[in-house]
DNA sequence: TATTAAGTTGTAATTGTTACAACAATGAAA
DNA sequence: TTTCATTGTTGTAACAATTACAACTTAATA
């Protein structure tokens, strides 16, 4: 179920941020690409159309949206991080060979796990790594 | 199962990756702290006992360790890579008030994934956060 | 419209990691 | 055991992602 502009800017109400320019762009950029873009990725797509832009900008949104719940942050690689719109339960594959990643539905909530009587969890991750069907037919 | 050096040793040679004096202790300082430390914990303890030691040489031998698979690469968050000598099934649990990381067993072979038919999967990894007994306990 | 609190910007600092070239150690062959 | 080629180690410098910070700008509310 995809959310509009209105749900998210309700949203952000809700949560006391701001709705600025510069917000609702890097807001935009993620719901129309949601392949989980990194920072650099989001500056360099945005910054021709708003030259102004700053990279700092850009990280203080996403921790903003990711400090709210809007935003989930992806740490597949420890130099890379990537920011995800869809909040919902899923996991992620990344492939070794292109660097794509891809979403999958999974039922992490119900994954069996001892030992944590007593933890409280907020924030559950799963990714899978390995070679994707398109690379796999390119490279044999 | 604790594996002994000796396994250990004959894993290496199996892999063609010779058995130097700075991969033996790195070897050694990760079956004694399995505790998921970082490259500089492991630089931090073990150069006062070997002072030509170099970050660089810890840093190629976990990538060569964790390319033959000897050694799992954690990666929760984005600045701070971690290295585990357990190379079993089984998630991560980071407490985001200590920074401590449990380990805890998993079914994570079990989990049900859609979506994934014609994917080569060649590791799977799950982490959760939040806050372990001991923080909730202090910080009520 | 004025005011205040919050957001933005650019630069500089910080940090984790890698590149590289000189040197040292290892393992196998003679 | 000695020799030799290959591989590992070291330190410095480069690199890249992220954050700190101070000046400036904008947004929301009265």
């Amino acid at each position: 179920m995809k959310r509009s502009f209105d749900d998210l800017a309700r949203d952000l109400k809700e949560k006391n941020i701001r709705l600025s320019h510069q917000r609702l762009k890097v807001l935009e950029y993620l719901t129309e690409n949601p392949n989980h873009p990194t920072v650099d990725q989001i500056y360099t797509e945005l910054h021709p159309e708003i030259p102004s832009l700053s990279k700092t900008t850009i990280y203080s949104t996403l921790n903003a949206l990711a400090e709210a719940g809007l935003v989930r942050v992806i740490t597949i690689e420890d130099n890379e991080t990537r920011y995800d719109i869809r909040t919902e339960d899923h996991g992620h594959f990344k492939c070794e060979a292109c660097g794509t990643i891809y979403d999958f539905g999974a039922d992490i909530g119900s994954l069996k796990a001892d030992d944590l009587t007593g933890f409280e969890v907020n924030d559950k991750h799963v990714y899978f790594k390995g070679i994707c069907p398109q690379c796999h037919k390119n490279n044999n």
